[in-house]
DNA sequence: TTGATTGCAAACAATTTGCAATACT
DNA sequence: AGTATTGCAAATTGTTTGCAATCAA
């Protein structure tokens, strides 16, 4: 059994609104107290299990999440931008063509993991 | 000035003979007390820092190494396998083509970061 | 009422730092 | 000789666990 909470709500909910990259530190700051810090980490494994957000190392070696946009697609698809850290989901045939050169070329099978290209994004990149 | 030693060779050496992907406490006890664990930190460190191997977070919470073959192209494109953990370094334009399409097509520029696809490779997906 | 969830305090594990001894050039 | 590197012990930080109180169904 799943019961919804009131703190599995404000959590998501500030996740997806933050609309970039984040530590646990700042999530749980920018929730002033109103979550504990034990129930965040426990809520954000969650989330990562669930694929609904992802979670990497950064270069200043710290753990970072961000939110993967729901999209119908197949392909989770990603570019990240190494500035704003801002991620944005990619719906385009060009990586099922690239899985599917990996395969016959490379004799190797993708999983249907995330994948994610880091760059800049229109924005920073001016 | 930077001084060659022992440890360093001792590291870099495990590092590559290992051909898989490690974890800090892994190499430290293939080393056999040969290398302190503070200096198998800040070796590794540099290495990353280097490009020289590679640094991801796990599923298991854990944070895996690998070595990054050194390939004469500026494709860094690689494919690692999750039952192995063994890295394969793709020299092939493919990754090029998807770079400029995604430059073109999503306005969005990519760095010249290492690219990870996982996978399985030709061995482990039999 | 039953079982899931929360959050504190404590435990734990991974990583970093201070510093004296040692090794490299 | 002079400076970089090493490695121990200690400090620090990030994350997890035990458990009693609370909450959702």
């Amino acid at each position: 059994m799943v019961y919804n909470t009131k703190q599995k709500d404000i959590v998501l909910n500030k996740i997806i609104s933050l609309n970039k990259d984040f530590t646990i530190k700042e999530l749980y700051n920018s929730l002033n107290k109103k979550v504990g810090l034990t129930t965040i980490y426990r809520l954000v494994d969650k989330l990562v299990e669930d694929k609904i957000i992802n979670k990497t190392i950064g270069k200043d070696n710290i753990t970072y999440y961000q939110y993967l946009e729901e999209c119908s697609c197949d392909n989770h698809f990603y570019l990240k931008c190494e500035n704003c850290g801002y991620m944005i989901n990619i719906d385009c045939d060009c990586i099922e063509d690239l899985k599917n050169h990996i395969k016959k070329e490379h004799s190797f099978k993708p999983t249907s993991d995330h994948i994610i290209i880091n760059g800049l994004c229109k924005k920073c990149s001016k």
